[in-house]
Order: C-alpha cells, then sequence, then structure tokens
RNA sequence: GGGCACCUAGCUCAGCGGUAGAGCACUCGGCUUUUAACCGAUCGGUCCUGGGUUCGAUCCCCAGGGUGCCCA
C-alpha cells in the first residue's frame, strides 16, 4: 500500500506535476472555481439515443463535466470518454475545430496536458460518430482539475478488496455499482423513515455518549470527559434511552443512527453500524412482527420494485407472510429435542453436546436457557432462509423483555432471520420495574462469573420503569445488514462507505 | 482466537535454487473515426520483513507483518 509520501517519487505523479506547471505557465488556472453545465451524460444519451450514425446535431449546443475515464488520441483527432454523476458520454475532439474556437496551442494542451482522472468541461454540438458512439463534438474546453494521481488499471479497474475500502472514493469512480449500492442504502433509510413518520412516529436522538452501557450484550468503547473528569461509553443500543421518552409520553418513538460496538470485524460485523429502533405504546411483539414485516416489504418495493429478490444466488421471498415459529419448535423440528423439558442444566448441556454444541461454547453458559440458545444457533439458525420470525426466547438470555404470558421460562421476544442471519430483534418490552431491576443483577452476576466487563446497572433507567412505562412494543433493524440484502453485498463492508479498518504503519 | 490462501514493476499477474519477465500505465515519436485504439522506442524492482539451510534464496524451512476467505 503506497502513502502519499511514497507518491512523492512516483514518476506518474511527477510527470503530472510538471503538466500542471506547463498549465500554468500558458496561464491556465488548472483548478477554476466553477463552471455551468446545461447537460448531464444520461440526459443525452436518452435524448439524442435514436440519432442515426455519422449525424450531427448542429444547432444543438450544449456543455457537460466530468472526469476524463478514458482517452484515444490521435495527430489531430482525440476521443475521451467523461463520465458525470449520471453515466458517460464520448468527447469528439478534433483539432481544426478547437483551434479556430480557442487558440493555436489549446489542441496541444488537450493532447498532452490531459490525463486519465482529469476533470473537464467542455461545449460543444452533438453528434454520433460513424461507429455509432454518441458524442459532444467540441469545440471549447476547460480544465476543471488537473489531477496528480492515476486511476486504476483500466482493464482491471481496482481489484484489491482493501484498497477499495480504504480508498473509497477511487472504488466510487471506477465501480459504477458501488455508486448504486449507497444510492440503495440511502433509499432504504429514507423509506423507513419515511414509513415511520408517516405513522406517527417521533425521531428523537438520544445520547451516543454514556456513562453506563445498556440496551444489549456487548463489549463497549470507552472514551474520557476531560472536563467531567469521568469515563463515557460509546452506546452500544438506542434502546434505555428510548424507553424513557415512552415513560415520558411519546407512545411512538424511533431513533435510526449509529450503534458503537467494541467487538470482532468480519463480514457481518463493523465496529459501527446503523440500527433503527422503534418503540410503540400499548403494542406488544405482534404488533412488532407486523411492523418489521410491513417495513422490510415496504424497502424491497421501494428499491428493487417487487417483493422477492436474488441474495447470493438464493432467491429470498418478502411476498409471502413471514414464517412464525417458537424457537422450541424449531429445535424440536431440527433435532427432535424439547429444550424445554430438562431436569436441570447437566441434562441439557449432555443433550446439547450430543447435538453438536461446542464444548468451549457451553462452558461459559450456566443456564438452561443459554444452552437452548446455543442449540438454537447451532442446529437452527444457518437453515433459516426465507425470512423467519424466530419467537419466545429463554429469559436468561433476554433481560429486557418481558416475560411470556404462558410460557414460564420464556420471553416475549423474536428475531428475524434471513439468510441464516439476524436481521432484527423485537420484545415486549418489559415494564415491571421490581422484575427489570432483578434481571438486570441477575446478568450482572452471571457475567461477574463468567468474565471481564461486569456492567452497572443504570439506575436512572430502573427510576424512569418506576415512574410507569405502559405497555410497549419495542424492535431493533440492523440496518446494514438489511442494505447487504437488498445490494446483493456478501459483506457489511460493501455497504458501509468507509469501514473500519486498522491503521497503517502502526506498530 | 482457529484453519486455509495470497504478498514479485504504478496496476493485473507469470516465473524459477544460479541475482527477474509479460500486458497495461507512465515518458518520447507517429497517426482525423476510436471504444482495452494502433505502430515504434524508452523508463520502471527492498521479489513484504527478519532469521535459517545452501557455494548461492525471490523460490526451500522457521518466525513476524499485512490482506482476503471460512469458522468461532
Amino acid at each position: 500500500m503506497q502513502t502519499p509520501h511514497d507518491d512523492e517519487t512516483r514518476s506518474v505523479r511527477l510527470a503530472r506535476m510538471h503538466k500542471r506547471e506547463q498549465l500554468q505557465q500558458a496561464g491556465i488556472d488548472p483548478y477554476p472555481y466553477r463552471f455551468e453545465r446545461t447537460a448531464e451524460a444520461r440526459i443525452l444519451q436518452e435524448k439524442f439515443q435514436d440519432l442515426p450514425a455519422g449525424e450531427e446535431v448542429s444547432d444543438f449546443s450544449c456543455t457537460v463535466a466530468g472526469r476524463v475515464m478514458a482517452r484515444r488520441v490521435f495527430g489531430k483527432l482525440a476521443f475521451l470518454d467523461i463520465q458525470d454523476a449520471t453515466g458517460r458520454i464520448q468527447l469528439y475532439c478534433e483539432k481544426q475545430r478547437i483551434t479556430e474556437a480557442m487558440s493555436p496551442e489549446a489542441f496541444d494542451h488537450l493532447k498532452n496536458l490531459t490525463d486519465i482522472g482529469d476533470i473537464l468541461g467542455a461545449t460543444g454540438t452533438v453528434k454520433r460518430t460513424e461507429k455509432g458512439e454518441l458524442s459532444v463534438y467540441i469545440h471549447r474546453f476547460e480544465i476543471l482539475n488537473k489531477t496528480l494521481l492515476p486511476l486504476p488499471d483500466k482493464w482491471h479497474g481496482l481489484t484489491d478488496v482493501e484498497k477499495r475500502y480504504r480508498q473509497r472514493y477511487v472504488d466510487l469512480i471506477v465501480n459504477p455499482e458501488v455508486r448504486q449500492t449507497f444510492e440503495r442504502r440511502a433509499k432504504i433509510i429514507r423509506v423507513m423513515r419515511n414509513y415511520l413518520d408517516d405513522r406517527g412516529f417521533l425521531e428523537i436522538d438520544t445520547p451516543v455518549l454514556q456513562p453506563e452501557v445498556g440496551g444489549a450484550d456487548a463489549k463497549p468503547f470507552v472514551t474520557h470527559h476531560n472536563a467531567l473528569g469521568m469515563d463515557l461509553y460509546l452506546r452500544i443500543a438506542t434502546e434505555l434511552h428510548l424507553k424513557r421518552l415512552v415513560v415520558g409520553g411519546f407512545e411512538k418513538v424511533y431513533e435510526l443512527g449509529r450503534i458503537f460496538r467494541n467487538e470482532g470485524i468480519s463480514t457481518r460485523h463493523n465496529p459501527e453500524f446503523t440500527s433503527v429502533e422503534v418503540y410503540q405504546a400499548y403494542a406488544d411483539y405482534f404488533d412488532m412482527m407486523d411492523l418489521t414485516e410491513n417495513i422490510l416489504r415496504a424497502c424491497a418495493l421501494e428499491v428493487l420494485g417487487s417483493t422477492s429478490f436474488v441474495y447470493q444466488e438464493t432467491e429470498i421471498d418478502f411476498g409471502q407472510p413471514f414464517r412464525r415459529v417458537t424457537m422450541r419448535t424449531l429445535i424440536q423440528e431440527e433435532c427432535g429435542v424439547d429444550c424445554l423439558s430438562f431436569s436441570d442444566l447437566g441434562e441439557a448441556k449432555r443433550a446439547a453436546q450430543a447435538l453438536g454444541v461446542k464444548e468451549s461454547d457451553l462452558v461459559k453458559v450456566s443456564s438452561a436457557g443459554g444452552v437452548m440458545n446455543l442449540v438454537f444457533e447451532e442446529c437452527c439458525e444457518a437453515k433459516l432462509i426465507q425470512p423467519t420470525f424466530v419467537m419466545d426466547y429463554p429469559v436468561e438470555i433476554s433481560p429486557l423483555a418481558k416475560s411470556h404470558r404462558s410460557q414460564p421460562d420464556l420471553v416475549e421476544r423474536f428475531e428475524l432471520f434471513i439468510y441464516g442471519r439476524e436481521h432484527a430483534n423485537a420484545f415486549s418490552e418489559l415494564n415491571d420495574p421490581v422484575d427489570q431491576r432483578a434481571r438486570l443483577e441477575q446478568q450482572i452476576s452471571r457475567k461477574a462469573a463468567g468474565d471481564d466487563e461486569a456492567a452497572g446497572i443504570d439506575e436512572d433507567f430502573i427510576t424512569a420503569l418506576e415512574h410507569g412505562l405502559p405497555p410497549t412494543g419495542g424492535l431493533g433493524i440492523g440496518i446494514d445488514r438489511v442494505v447487504m440484502l437488498l445490494t446483493d453485498a456478501a459483506s457489511i463492508r460493501d455497504v458501509i462507505a468507509f469501514p473500519t479498518l486498522r491503521t497503517l504503519g502502526s506498530e
């Protein structure tokens, strides 16, 4: 990986620096301030799609601008392909026309002092060449940016995966599908906001910097506030503050924003990612299932124009009602074992081991519910390709969810699985403050027995609950993973413009 | 954290126990219908780093670094 300093000695950069100087010596500013365009590539392509080869529209003048993506230069003629935000178009550059309109040297400047990657503006008529390429037949051009560094290899493009992420701007210039991914991402987020706004949900920003972490089981990033002399955590969820807002009387709230988890990086995990959490008073987890289903269907329809699509060569269908099945039933179907029937932890662990759960995972777990969850992860998760609401989780791994109305040891919680991955997590929210305190305390003692960061209890959250949280349904959706699905991206890094990467040259 | 793979010119990659190559890019020359333009010439190397084996290592071995994929 080259750093800009290494580039100092690179011949390409030196050559371009020299061209920049030559332009300046000729009285040309290689970095002008403004340029007035009258046309974009795609608009021209559409407008003149029926223009026959060899014909020029001499009474139509237009001005375009964009980055030079290809150059084919002859003695007194040059073809430059420029790319703007809408697409590409060829500039047909004839020495005679340019000389007449500009100056005797102008064509040589174009020929000798511009490179692939430079940003140009140009004015001319429209002509489809003999070979059938729609072109702007230019008589005037302006260099809008003399670039110093070259674009990647014109045959292979930018294939180095790391460089695509580190220098996303280059990736975007060279790989048009990357642009589409981020356009779709923006659209998905817009659809979600519109969907919620239209139904009376209010978006409220809650703190990123928090004195206590909570709302999920994850390791936080720690930072320090100098003036207050205190450590603060970056939020791992927006849950606890949004519930406070429901206590305060906002009956439909949500927050769409960045979450930070100090954990591993993989094709499905980035330390900072985007979630939307939604809370609705007087609703339960069944209402959240309906909401989840509808919002995802709306996204697919809006972005892809269809409720079914192909992800990594697998057909995914959002058109049918999503399957709703309990974790217990799924395990019974896959393994023939009823996880609620074990008499003690030892029996549960022996059964789990027989089903292929690793010893190294089992030792970290100290409850039957934890074992049940491991069995589910081992035996069921990967098989849930079509959208499936997995319902009724063990209480031990769900400290913020309300106990099941009819099943002891379980809570009213679901996760949505698609393509074997979790995409959403929702509860009938636990609003009994006494039960909530007991659950959190249990969680802490369990952690303290196990490992590292035994987080404190967010006392203010308990206080809020003591003031009364109405019956509430809550939902969290991982936006990045939804974007992955709807853009057919294999890695979460493909849907985050600037994914977290190791810094270069440190250590 | 575990497994596998890769690291050679600016880029994409060959290569081989005997001191390194191609295409493209860059630079120079030629060219008025190209689409990876073409033709000719030049330039271009810490073969990831360190150690070992060897007369000799880019190649084999060990360690480290980086990257990717899979698993946790």
